[in-house]
DNA sequence: CTCGTGCGTTAGTAATCGCTTACATTTGCG
DNA sequence: CGCAAATGTAAGCGATTACTAACGCACGAG
């Protein structure tokens, strides 16, 4: 999930997971849209892969992209929890007063 | 907004965000619920203050953060809009296969 | 079997990151 | 003024990042 969200801190990789949403995409379709390497778009797919955002499929030389979309929602869902769960943090606050009070 | 969610990339920093999500919270406070050094969290809040996603008031020899829920708002919307813009997407895809027709 | 195509992988590079240690700055207090 | 507290800043370090250039490998066509 950490791992998921790092993936797409990188403007390129949110674009290329964008291109490969809801269809597969070769991997030099994908590169086609940037100006950079298509190494770099490999390693970059590498990264999604490794953070289990796309899946890979292999037919003849080809090698098909998609996005993963369980890992997309789970990324969601751990970001909508991220911005709503506010007991966790006013806990956190009351302790960090809690504890300034206390080594004064 | 990328430097907000580059900021947000970092475990730490989200955690620092959530501590001061409604409070005001001094910089040696965040820093006690740490393992590393204040300067690390200092530096952590200076990346969250160029992000635009904290704010800092200095208050005597304090200097207290808040969250700034505009950014973090910003933020959210941005990301939602990236899960939910699915026109772009296709639009894309359909170059790219179109593109695939072209060149062959 | 051999050659071109589609892609990954490796090696190398400049930049950035997260961290520590040491030093600087500001503020309040006696 | 002189010292201590709260905090930032600077310098340096090992790790990682995004990239390019070059090579490697598998597959399909002839």
């Amino acid at each position: 999930m950490d791992a998921a969200l790092k993936a797409l801190a990188e403007p390129r990789r949110r674009e290329i997971l964008r291109i490969v949403w809801d269809h597969e995409v070769a991997a030099s379709d994908i590169a086609a849209h940037f100006d950079v390497t298509r190494s770099a778009i490999s390693q970059h797919l590498s990264v999604l892969r490794e953070a289990d955002l796309v899946v890979e499929r292999r037919e003849g030389t080809h090698r098909y992209y998609r996005a993963k979309p369980e890992t997309v929602a789970e990324l969601r869902a751990f970001l909508d929890d991220y911005w709503t769960s506010g007991l966790g943090r006013l806990r956190v606050a009351a302790e960090a007063a809690e504890r300034r009070r206390r080594d004064r």
